[in-house]
DNA sequence: TCAAAAGTGTTATCCTTACACCCATGT
DNA sequence: ACATGGGTGTAAGGATAACACTTTTGA
């Protein structure tokens, strides 16, 4: 669906980055067309939820978001909110289309009603995927061994001395001086779209080149995914969105471990937990969970009332 | 311009809240069409510098904003960044346009270029003006009776017990337990706006009711302003934005009241100057300005080595 | 000399970071 | 009993909020 104009077109499309946890590692809802869609994921690159904008359908244009992702996926959107809207997808060789005015969508939903498959109607298969798959080096809780050996010998390679450019590497990797900034997922990808380490930016399409530069998506998909993770990171530390990607009831350490698998940093226990406690976040339930091996935890639920009583506090994240 | 699909259409339209400080005050440049565009602005109101977007002209949206004012306004955009892109102008019964995607745009700039007048083509004369002539109740500094005396009565009689509607006036309003945040700029709008409080929400079209409850502005231009006000407020919090509206060289007080202006409210002198002086944000000149009455004040300016080293300080504002 | 504005010292309090340690349960 | 994860006490250092006070100029 073009809109004509004259002699040139353009499409407005919404995309969303629907976000679930499970396995306590965010997952990310995509629709992988035909191919080879397995490990590697070469020609058959993953897609979000997305369509164009037909003004005459829907009034808004969350209306026809939620629509839309209802009809491609056969699941119902809870928390919604607006990213970005990207108006230079021309950058992107890959795709015939010329002119793409893309909305894009940050949706969270709870993992109850989050199963696989699925299957909508627009010819692909739905699937819900670790995001850590398309940025691997966004994952720091384990190791941070793939800046280190796989990301900074070709950027110096590519900054090749220019100040500029060792500058802008340093502040986005969190070198020399500097810190990691979690947030900053957009402008590393972006960096890392610039000096040609990501498939996409690659002329010869979207074949992935290595294991480190994670699975590419198609058109410039990966790019709104990334502006998702840095927003949803972001919006960690001043509201409590948390709890949306939380079932009714869990215990303290699950939400530390799903803050952290989001945020992609290992947190402090006590410090953690002195903070839920401080703001008031949660109350104690009665149960207890004795899943694992050690001592049952206790279980709580999201304090609903504090949305009324004070508004802008989430959780503003230390060190580990 | 508008774009056909089939039966109905809808125009893709930019608009851009340029922002600069004259007189201590923040300004916003406009565009006022014939009428009495005098104190009270009553039948031709105010409309911000937009237009549509044509994609055959521009290869990027900023491209086509930056061009698109400088046409308008002959003025020339610095520093600029997307604010929302809103889809549902249609509930504003005053346009004859049935659809409009605008994407709303924030453009900061300083005093020096910001002359006044200048006319650009368009048939409309460009002025600068005080954003608080837009959002009375918005400045605190010297008093804060226009929510009490102004506000808070009709609101009750709107909210009529509903102990939703009543919570909400709360928060936004912070009123009773809850404490003013300057940066719902826009929930507080909208609020007034579902409240049939503020003149674009009434159906005889933008005639003024009342003094306290501000200009109107053409479609929902105000909603937009509304929205810049909101982020350039967060903002100054976590990213030293304020420089991009000082001239190159100011005091320290100068500064302070740059940030007391755009966030509406006082702060504690000390703490500010110690806060800059943490943050190393400016560094000090060898003159001095005599321009008041009491002791002249060192000159300062920007540190723009900062950007460089530490990204993401601003000035997290603190209370009086 | 006095008012006005610039600029400094000091303190109580809270938040952050980090250490080490105890508790309850399954195997 | 002991490994495993849940849960707590306490203390150093830094940031915040708020006092009051001195200094330098123009009128």
């Amino acid at each position: 669906m073009r809109q004509k104009t004259g002699d040139k077109s353009f499409a407005l499309s919404l995309d969303a980055v629907l976000v679930a946890m499970r396995d306590n590692l965010p997952h990310v809802l995509l629709i992988e067309e035909g191919g080879a869609a397995g490990a590697a994921g070469a020609a058959g690159a993953a897609r979000l939820p997305s369509g164009t904008f037909r003004p005459e359908r829907h009034r808004t244009l969350e209306a026809a978001l939620r629509a839309l992702v209802s009809e491609q996926t056969s699941h119902a959107l809870d928390y919604v909110e607006q990213l970005y809207t990207f108006g230079d997808r021309g950058r992107l060789k890959t795709s015939a289309e010329e002119n793409v005015i893309s909305i894009g969508y940050l949706a969270l939903t709870k993992t109850e009603s989050a199963e696989n498959s699925g299957g909508g109607g627009s010819g692909g298969e739905t699937r819900w995927r670790d995001w850590y798959r398309f940025f691997p080096w966004e994952d720091r809780r384990r190791s941070r061994e793939i800046v280190e050996a796989e990301i900074v010998p070709p950027l110096r390679r590519w900054a090749c001395g220019s100040a500029d450019r060792i500058a802008r590497a340093h502040l986005c990797f969190g070198l020399e001086e500097t810190v990691w900034d979690e947030e900053k997922v957009l402008e590393r990808y972006e960096l890392l779209f610039e000096a040609g380490l990501v498939s996409e930016a690659r002329r010869g399409g979207l074949a992935r080149a290595e294991a480190w530069d994670g699975a590419p998506m198609r058109h410039d998909h990966r790019r709104i995914l990334a502006t998702a993770m840095g927003r949803l990171r972001g919006k960690l530390k001043y509201r409590p969105v948390v709890f949306e990607l939380m079932p009714e009831s869990f215990t303290l350490s699950e939400l530390q471990s799903a803050v952290e698998a989001i945020a992609g940093i290992t947190l402090h226990k006590q410090n953690f937990r002195r903070l839920i406690e401080r703001e008031r976040l949660v109350e104690r339930l009665s149960g207890s969970a004795r899943k694992t091996r050690g001592r049952p935890a206790s279980l709580v639920r999201f304090r609903r009332a504090l949305l009324a009583e004070r508004p802008r506090l989430g959780l503003r994240l230390g060190k580990g």
